[in-house]
Parts: C-alpha cells; structure tokens; sequence
DNA sequence: GGTCTGAAAGAATCCGTCAGTCGTCAGAGC
DNA sequence: GCTCTGACGACTGACGGATTCTTTCAGACC
C-alpha cells in the first residue's frame, strides 16, 4: 500500500476512534448504555451510525473499549503505588483506599454509570477478570516484597493477594456496594472507617510470627 | 373468654399455621415460589385458598415465617458451637463453617430454592437483618471469650466480628456465591479451602500483639 | 479508490390486552 | 361463636403487534 506520509491512515482513524470513545462515553455517562443509541453518538460526532461501524464492530464492542480504557487507568495508578517507595503494609493500604474510592466514584458519582458497568460485567467478563488479575498480580508483588523484607512473615504471594481481595470485596464489588447502600446498612464515611478497620486486622495477620 | 381445655384453640391454630408452613415449604422448594400459588398450598392441606389467609397476611408472610424458621435453626446451631466447648479460635472456625455449609447447601442442592430467597432477602430483610445480627453477637461472644482468656489481643467484639463476617462474605452471600459458580472461578472444593486460609489469616490477625 | 451515507433487514424493546392469581367478604355449616 | 367456603374486585405477568434500535450494504461523493 502506498499513501502520503507514513501512519497518516492510520492516525486518522485512531483519532476518529478516540473521537468516538470519549463521544460515546459522555453519552453513556450522562443517559445511560442502555438509553444511549449508536445513532445518538453518530449525531454528537455529525456523522452518519454506518461509518461508526467502520471504527467498532458493535455498540458492545464501544463500551468494551471504554471499561478497557478505564481499567487500565486504575491499574496504572495501582502499579505506581505498589512500585513506589514506602513500607509494604502502606503500599497495601493505599491500593485497596485507591480501589475503594474509584469503584464509588464510578459506580455513584453518576447514576447513569450503573448499566454501562453491568453490561459490561455481562458482556465483556474478560476485560474484568484481565483487570482484577492486574491488581492481584500488583498486590502480590507487594506482598512479596513486604515478606523479602522481613515486614512480613512467609507467605504464598498469590494466595494471599486474593485472600485481601476477597476480604476486602465488599467494599470494592459494585453490587455489594449497592446493596449496602440501598439498605442503609451504613454510608459513604462509614464504609472508609471500616475498610480500615479490615485493613488493620489484615496486616496484623501478616506480620512475621513473632 | 371461654374454652374446652386451656390452650386449646390456640394450639389448633398453631397446629394449622406449621400445616400451611411445611405444605408450603415443600412446595416453594420443589416447584418454586414464584410457580407456586396459595391455591397449590391450600390444596394440598384440602383447604380453600381462603382459609389459609386466616393464618397468613399473604403468600409472602408465608415465605416470611419460612425463612424466620429456617434461619433460626442455623442461628441455634451457630449458638451451639458458640457457647460449648474448645479453643475460641477453633470455635470461629466451626462457625463461619457451618454457614458456609448451610449457605450452600440451601442454595444449590435444590435449585428452585433461589427465588424463594431472593424474595426473602427482597421482601423480608428484617428477618434477614436478625439474623445477620444474631450471627454477629455469637460471633462476638467468642471473640470477647477468646480475648478474656488471653487467646485474642484486646479487640471490640462487636465491630471485629462484623469484620470477621465481612471478610468471608464472599462464602456466604447468596450473589456471590452464584456468580464465583456461575463465571467458573472456582468450585465447591476450592471454596471450601479457601475459606479455610481466609479463616487462618484472620485467626492470625486476632492472635494477641506478641 | 477510499470515505462516507441513505435505505433496509433483522433484533430488541415497548405497549396494550387479557387470562389467571392474590386477597376480601358475606354468609354457610357445625 | 368459631371455622371454613364460594364468589368477587384488584393486580400481576405473559402474549403479540407496533415501534425503535442495531447492523449491513450498495452506491454517491471527492
């Protein structure tokens, strides 16, 4: 293939991509996946629904796209802090605060996210689960680390990483956080009080034996 | 007012009212609540449908005095370990056991018995809540135990065991357990293991400071 | 020739209808 | 007087037709 300057195709079309990501995410934040048709972010973007078709496959694959982008931003922010300085058990506080505070801020900072987040735990299942072995793989490694340096006592840095997932899941498992909500078992202050509480109770539990 | 014997229209009552409860019982489990009408249960015990409204509000009371009698018996059991002998730490985990057990036994040997929770849970959450309640005040009795005898560090009763149940919510939350079955993420053996190192990690956590 | 569109097929969702169920009441039977 | 029934309104959930949305494709435009 020959064209004017090398890349310029294809620049064009992965900017028109990210054109049609940060249109249809807007969208899908302000009225909802469900409420937002493909024809609507055609419109924001004056262009016809066919040629978004030529950028996605589907709708679904656009939100795949969005959660992938997202994810990886919180998985980035995870990495920094598991491989920045500082004591292992405040590495591991400040991933699971950070994690905490983004799962509310996603799913209740806009009511609107609440079907975009479903349809793509439904749909796009591998995304998530990339994701959540991103941030078990992060814990891990500090973990590992914590042990190395004599912090904390022998461990199997897999296993525990999703022992602190699981413990800490209902602070971080958007039906759960729901659910906890809706029914006034507590609230947003309490909830942070609480996360702490586990942490502390968590991090006793791996300290060396004696 | 006056009477044959003493009790003893009141014992007829109670009579039929544990009638329609296990005719009902049976069927909620055998063909669901959702399918099952009060003309079935009515049927069965070769009543009219009205008649069982003179010992229940409405079907859903029914379901109501069903799971208050079902969730009390775990919670009797959970009191049994409770308040009987041993290491408290051998205690909590014969606890949080049972319920997990009972958990998935009452979910997943027979399948039809899901609507009949998730209306419980939907429809009867103070019975639901009481229970919750009762299991963390037996958990809390333990832990005080084990913190008396000097087997625990100093601790709040109350809010460790709310942790304590936190933590291993991912073993028994009807939702949770469906969706780890349902996405493969593991399996019946597996589950039970992990519990098991959720539950070492956490007695180790408890162990007094040094 | 590559980029995009309008029109149209196929899929999903909404909405009005209706059978069947829940829950009530006056009154029959003991 | 207590226990129960049969018959009646209120309501829910299921079905089918109409509408809207997703996706495709032949062809217009540059």
């Amino acid at each position: 293939m020959n064209r004017m300057s090398p890349g310029t195709q294809e620049d064009r079309a992965a900017a028109t991509r990210l054109n049609i990501l940060d249109a249809a995410e807007a969208l899908f934040r302000s009225m909802g996946y469900q409420k937002t048709a493909v024809a609507d972010i055609a419109r924001e973007l004056r262009m016809s629904p066919a040629n978004v078709y030529r950028f996605f496959a589907s709708k679904s694959a656009i939100n795949e796209a969005i959660a992938e982008r997202l994810l990886a931003g919180v998985a980035g922010d995870l990495d920094a802090i598991a491989n920045g300085p500082g004591a292992a058990a405040d590495r591991l506080r400040g991933m699971m605060r950070l994690l905490h505070a983004r799962h509310m801020a996603l799913f209740f900072k806009e009511k609107r996210m609440h079907d975009m987040v479903t349809a793509a735990m439904a749909e796009h299942w591998g995304v998530v689960a990339a994701f959540i072995a991103r941030v078990e793989s992060a814990l891990g490694r500090v973990l590992a680390d914590g042990a190395a340096r004599g912090e904390f006592g022998a461990l199997d840095a897999a296993a525990t990483a999703r022992m602190i997932k699981q413990a800490t899941l209902c602070w971080m498992h958007p039906v759960l956080i729901a659910e906890s909500l809706a029914k006034n078992l507590t609230d947003e202050i309490r909830m942070a009080g609480e996360l702490e509480s586990m942490l502390d109770l968590l991090i006793k539990g791996l300290r060396p034996d004696h």
